[in-house]
DNA sequence: TGGCAATATGCTCAGGTTGAGTATAATTAA
DNA sequence: TTAATTATACTCAACCTGAGCATATTGCCA
């Protein structure tokens, strides 16, 4: 391989090593909402540099959360792996990041503990359908999509900007597809409607959509592990790590939807939980469910090991 | 964050920075078979350092990739980041290897192309099921697997040994799942039945499953790579990245089938191309069919911009 | 005490999708 | 001329899915 060599001389930047940062997004289901684990105001997520006294990414992770937040990880898998894209050239070196989605019960927080939970939909207030579509679409988003799409040069290049916001937003007949959280996100920063999107072009200006913005690329992140759980959640039982050891049919509805941002048909939805032997029952019941009784369930922790496949879709 | 500052001066190894590599896994279809790009003797694919030089993640690849193989890239997604699992300990510094799989048409090779390609079925024979069930899994696999799951301690373990095997591999009547690629291969390397495992354990001997191995951990985005792709095509036209500009639906059923390594009902697979839209007729006829003509096709660009699923299932 | 609101749970049904097959057409090679 | 090979049209039963109806238990409140 005299290529190496002959290339090597030429960047002399390789030598000096490249810093890896790892990053997680923690979600938990808190009275039926989604939540993820935030620091320093909300405006970024538990992370920290690969050092060598890491075992492993996955050891090196744990270690960064356990002390930002005290919060111990369960569940997790990795997301995207990216290089910083508003890192000035001129800084010496690059950075890389390693982002991982984790999942848990969200517990009382324990000593030590720091960070806080947020609503994701905090962040992303039009991903949440549960309530039928959310007004901030059909008062902000779309008429400031067409815009965008009018200021397109040519005529066909309007014609593919609306096509493509009309299927991510699902208007002009579309439908909704909750899956395309990232999708979204990527055409409002495209459009520049998100804060992130002016700060990276040096631009304060301009009018955004409603949403908390972060720092970095961290609501890129956490687009990423919505559409990911959004998409896992139908053919994985994941659910089931952010879930107490008992529940109700119902909780179990809520937290799938909550995660969807969707509201499912509650006969389907059970008959479809217990065709798959999903759950069993614990033999309790649950009387505050504010009618009548519901009949505890525990998941069957052996379906991990019976199906390749296996979910709530 | 004083969190960082305190942690740092434990770990002098993190300001040596980390050494990030970028691999690729080149995909085409040749003759009805599934090809891959790799270089010295088919033990390793394209890869090399990430440098300063270098934009971003992708355009480090590209740039590794033709240097290497002379082959420019097309479409390309990321599979997986990870740290080398075969790194001694005693090394400076670490290795993060972020891989990538790739789709191209394979052209003739231009000048100063290198690099072969080669079946994937020749690292993984027991990924091919196009001609029923391969001997190579009733042969020496399943034997294998029950002998490893016999070594098991205790009766439990030995139960969930031979369940996950039968899983993975389509035995004890459950059925085959094209889509389990890689944990089939991490299965046989816990077992000990690839080269890589016993390499990485210092122990030379063994019997090893017939197949070819590979330098570190390219088998394993090998693998990586096949289950992505295998899963992808069911939900996105990827397929046409590995077609000519004009083709038939034989020919397209026949990429199908060397990638999902499976065979499918001719007429259904037309019926699900056709009501989808995938395709449109060019209006000319291929005559080289060796029976009746059969009309020629070309893909719908358009269906790109038209649907967030599409695909072949 | 009786009615109402809220939830749980069982069942039906129409429409679409899917897997598998039959039937027929148009070529080439022997 | 026949057999082999591929293309293409159509059919059908089984299953899956979305949507709704009906009934059962509870707490709360007038």
């Amino acid at each position: 391989m005299s290529l190496k060599s002959s290339n090597r001389s030429e960047n002399a930047g390789e030598d000096r090593g490249v810093q890896v940062g790892l990053t997680a997004m923690l979600v938990a289901v808190r009275d039926g909402n989604p939540v993820v684990l935030t620091i320093g105001e909300a405006a970024a997520l538990p992370s920290g540099p690969l050092e060598s006294g890491h075992r492993s990414l996955q050891a090196g992770l744990r270690d960064w959360v356990e002390q930002q937040t005290g919060h111990p990880l369960g569940y997790i898998e990795q997301l995207y792996t990216f290089a910083d894209r508003d890192r000035p050239s001129d800084e010496p070196g690059r950075r890389v990041s390693i982002s991982y989605l984790g999942l848990t019960r969200e517990e009382p927080s324990r000593a030590g503990a720091s960070g806080s939970w947020r609503n994701w939909y905090e962040f992303f207030p039009w991903e949440d359908y549960r309530g039928g579509a959310p007004e901030v679409i059909g008062n902000t988003i779309v008429p400031a999509l067409r815009l965008w799409a009018d200021a397109a040069g040519q005529e066909e290049k309007r014609g593919k900007r609306l096509q493509r916001a009309a299927i991510s937003f699902g208007f002009d007949g579309r439908p909704w597809n909750e899956e395309l959280t990232l999708h979204r996100y990527e055409l409002l920063y495209e459009a520049g409607l998100v804060e992130e999107a002016a700060r990276r072009a040096g631009s304060k200006g301009g009018k955004f959509v409603p949403g908390r913005a972060m720092n970095g690329d961290y609501r890129r992140i956490l687009a990423t592990g919505i559409a990911r759980l959004r998409t896992k959640i139908k053919y994985r039982p994941v659910v089931f790590e952010l879930m107490p050891p008992a529940f109700t049919l119902l909780q179990l509805q809520r937290a799938v939807e909550a995660l969807a941002g969707l509201t499912v048909h509650k006969q389907n939805f059970r008959r479809l939980i217990e065709q798959q032997d999903l759950v069993e029952e614990t033999g309790q019941m649950s009387s505050d469910t504010g009618g009548r009784p519901a009949k505890l369930f525990r998941f069957r922790h052996a379906v991990l090991d019976e199906r390749p496949i296996a979910g709530t879709k």
